[in-house]
DNA sequence: TGAATATTTCATGATGTCAAGTAACCGGGT
DNA sequence: ACCCGGTTACTTGACATCATGAAATATTCA
């Protein structure tokens, strides 16, 4: 029943935390491209999609959120903008640049993935707002977020 | 105190975890892809390896574990099978089935990728020992794992 | 024998890298 | 001012991987 034994190696718990964060992230992936599933989207297209309802962005800085080749970034909006969620607009101040934008439809695709994203409430029901508490504060210290905002 | 509200609308705290989540997932897949990358391997190889490191299992089930259509699995591990980490073998109870295995060379790989995986330590090492266990917890309650074992 | 299962093959599409090409910006020189 | 070389942004092409689905083969089981 779960004593608190000395772990007399530290690798023991630690190695159980991180195949937890494992089954974390199989989980999140699933139910993430579960919901892009239903919109007829896939795992990159939805992940491009929801970037762009925030702002339009030009392509280089889409290849560098995304971590991926610029050359790669043009096949994914040439999917999303020949269904006409996504559109290419020129930058008035470099010539060279072309910004993607979500169009109204693409805002309305990226709202309703957002609101079938089921990760927000499953997996967190089980837990009291304390509990929620205590793991939003572990894991922005586990990612170094700063926690002095707030 | 923590009242087991019902869930109206993903409040405040909630969408920041999630947004915690994300990011951990994202961090998590970064330096998974950059450790099998020091070994010349894709992603979905270093998970099948990693799954054939622990047991032979039949292409079926490798399938099942990694959620993807069995003529999927078929070409994964004919990749690694090529390059000797991974063998097909007969399973002497129903001869319709191939038992894929891991090769000495391959389980050393496997191990190898599994000490490079950095993720182990650098955002764990923040924590002390007392919150990567309330960490578990949270994570285990999460996950909807029993927390039966240990 | 006939239905169900395990694997492979094939066709197809999405994703990813890399190298090469085009267009546009930029910062000197003269 | 002008051109000129270097850099930057994007696209295109070739190619490998990953993923699905349908069809073919071999085997098991009722």
């Amino acid at each position: 029943m779960a004593t608190p034994h000395m772990t007399r190696r530290p690798d023991e718990l630690t190695l159980e935390v991180v195949d937890l964060i494992g089954a974390v992230v199989a989980r999140y992936h699933e139910e993430y491209d579960g919901a892009a599933a239903e919109h007829a989207l896939t795992g990159a297209q939805a992940r491009l999609l929801s970037l762009l309802s925030l702002e339009p962005l030009p392509m280089r800085k889409l290849a560098q959120r995304l971590r991926c080749e610029p050359s790669n970034v043009t096949g994914i909006v040439d999917r999303l903008e020949s269904r006409g969620l996504v559109e290419r607009r020129p930058d008035p101040a470099d010539r060279r640049v072309k910004l993607a934008a979500a169009t109204d439809e693409g805002r309305r695709v990226a709202r309703s993935l957002r609101e079938s994203l089921r990760f927000a409430r499953e997996p967190l029901a089980g837990l009291s707002e304390e509990e929620r508490l205590a793991l939003r504060d572990l894991l922005r210290r586990m990612l170094g977020v700063d926690a002095q905002d707030h």
